[in-house]
DNA sequence: TTGACAATAACGAACGTTCGTATTATTTTG
DNA sequence: CAAAATAATACGAACGTTCGTTATTGTCAA
């Protein structure tokens, strides 16, 4: 859906609450109230763009990383498209600006979230122990602490690629995995 | 400054976007004319606003860091003021949630972000310092690593706490720090 | 020591704009 | 022609901002 690909674009850039009506119908070439019949709030647009967000997700990050071998390539791959997805919106991954936006401010929208994040952990989990699986972790590693270190990461290199202009963050970010990788292995 | 004090608390609720004048001047008791004469605009508002939380910062994050010994107690020292920092206020750091806000929308808000988050950066590199010279670090550690390192480990742990529900977050925060400063001696 | 005057702070009212939403019309399409 | 999609128009509320005014405070000459 074209709307929601704008809505996605402008919501990296401005944040999922920063997305209204009328500048979305804008930037669609629609009338508001043409484009609002679409959704019949503002809080059903939102949810609409975290979930087609989450579908490009799925299919850009998630399921090429897939296709690599389980253990350190399908980590690395998974890694990689994570950034490439980061770099393609233009203010920056949905996920993580909702993530701080939506810290404090009950309602669906939350709860959409929520569940995607939960879904997303679970996902870096299901890694770990197809590596562990696959012999190249430990066998009594901790998937969900593997979870953890490795959203950190991507947290940590997504900060630093979008706010500060350290041309090292890539090689940061390498070593850091590298680092991560070594300490599950 | 009690405004700015008000104002800090509905940034880490709504974001420093959120912070609307006549909502901020109702939490109060003020007039909406008599609270923006103080400013004189919102872009310097949120600009007081950002300065007023750097303060606090210092205050209670960084200097009581200060008062341990260069090295592990240090570091733990900082990273327990951190959690204990945005524990207090409702929605979670002040400077995560601007970070992911402004990382595409430029303006002087952004450069006094930006400034604050490289002045954080640098005393994150200068407890690595010290903990070289401690003798707590190898001495070839890379401090420029370490700061990014330690800073994503604090905003996993900012997005664990706030957004989910994860009984068990400070315990990995807890084992992630351990492994971190293991990777460092 | 008092009276005049400037400065400061806060006020309520209103500006024009944009917000999300509802109702009603018009166009497009099957 | 019926039905679905889009548009037009309007609503009340909130937005940031400006205005003119009042109340309080501090300064300084007479």
């Amino acid at each position: 859906m074209a709307i929601l690909e704008a809505g996605l674009d402008m919501a990296s850039q401005l944040g999922l609450e920063g997305v209204s009506i009328g500048s979305l119908a804008k930037a669609t070439s629609m009338s508001k109230s043409g484009l609002f019949a679409h959704f019949q709030s503002k809080e059903n647009l939102q949810i609409e763009i975290l979930e087609y967000a989450a579908r490009v997700f799925a299919e850009n990050v998630i399921v090429p990383a897939l296709d690599n071998k389980p253990g350190v390539p399908r980590i690395k791959a998974l890694v990689n498209n994570w950034i490439e997805w980061t770099s393609q919106l233009t203010g920056g991954c949905i996920f993580v600006s909702a993530s701080a936006d939506y810290s404090d401010r009950p309602g669906r929208v939350r709860e959409c979230l929520l569940r995607q994040q939960n879904d997303w952990i679970d996902c870096l989990r299901r890694i770990a122990q197809s590596a562990i699986k696959a012999g190249a972790f430990r066998k009594d590693a901790d998937c969900e602490q593997f979870a953890f270190d490795l959203y950190s990461l991507l947290l940590g290199f997504h900060l630093y690629d979008k706010l500060l202009d350290d041309s090292e963050t890539k090689k940061r970010q390498e070593q850091a995995l590298n680092q991560l990788v070594a300490n599950y292995q």
